[in-house]
DNA sequence: TGTCCGATTGGT
DNA sequence: CCAATCGGACAG
C-alpha cells in the first residue's frame, strides 16, 4: 500500500524523480504527484535551512526523510514538502502540483473553481484540496490516513526539469534547475 | 496579462 | 521592519 521508509532515502534530486509519478493520499483524496521542486540544505539560499538555520518551523528537516514539512505562506496558504536526505541535513521537496485520483467530488466542494485543473495546480492549492494544514506538520508519510503510494515512474523523457519558482532573489540559487515535472500533464503549474 | 492584496512567520 | 517555496479578484 504505503511506501517504505527506503522509498525516501537516497539524494534529493533522486527523489524528485521517484516522487514524480506517485500517489499522495490524504483520507478519501489522492492525487498523482506531476511536480516538485528540491530544497537542499544549508547551501541553498533558497531553502528555509539555509546556512542551517534551525528553528520550531525548519525543525522537521534536521530529521529523518520521509515526513512532512509544512509551512504557512504569505499568512494564509499551506504548502506541503516531502522531508529528504540523510538525517542531519536539512533538505526537503515541494510538491506543487498533483492530478486528483480520488476524491475530486470533496477537492470540488473545498476548491469551488470551473475548472477541474485549478484544483491541484499550485502547492497552496493542492493543500486545500487535500485538507493538508500546518497540523500535519512532522507526520510519516508511510501510514495511513496520510502517505505516498508508488506509482508508474515517468520514462526520463517524460521529465522536465528547470529553475524554481518564486525564488528570484536568491542569488545563484535562482538558476538551479531543481523543478521537475512531467512533461505536457496539464495539472502543472503556471 | 498585470497588479494588487490578504494576514502570518521568521530573520535582520 | 519586511520579505516570503502563493492564490484570488479584478482591470484592461
Amino acid at each position: 500500500m504505503a511506501v517504505d521508509k527506503d522509498f525516501f532515502r537516497g539524494p534529493t534530486l533522486e527523489l524528485c524523480r521517484r516522487l514524480l509519478g506517485a500517489e499522495l493520499v490524504h483520507g478519501e483524496t489522492a492525487g498523482l504527484i506531476v511536480e516538485v521542486e528540491a530544497y537542499i540544505g544549508p547551501g541553498d539560499r533558497a531553502a528555509h535551512s539555509y546556512g542551517g538555520r534551525r528553528t520550531r518551523r525548519t525543525e522537521v528537516m534536521f530529521g529523518p526523510p520521509g515526513h512532512a514539512y509544512v509551512y504557512i505562506s504569505h499568512g494564509i496558504h499551506y504548502c506541503f514538502n516531502v522531508v529528504s536526505g540523510e538525517e542531519g541535513n536539512p533538505e526537503a521537496i515541494l510538491v506543487r502540483a498533483l492530478q486528483p485520483t480520488r476524491g475530486i467530488e470533496i477537492m470540488r466542494k473545498r476548491r469551488r473553481r470551473r475548472d477541474d485543473r485549478e484544483l491541484t495546480n499550485g502547492p497552496g492549492k493542492l493543500c486545500q484540496a487535500l485538507g493538508i494544514t500546518i497540523a500535519h506538520y512532522g507526520w510519516d508519510l508511510t501510514q495511513p490516513p496520510f502517505f505516498i503510494r508508488p506509482g508508474r515512474r515517468p520514462r526520463d523523457e517524460d521529465i522536465a526539469c528547470g529553475p524554481r519558482i518564486g525564488i528570484d532573489s536568491a542569488g545563484e540559487a535562482r538558476d538551479y534547475p531543481w523543478r521537475f515535472w512531467i512533461k505536457d500533464n496539464p495539472y502543472v503549474s503556471r
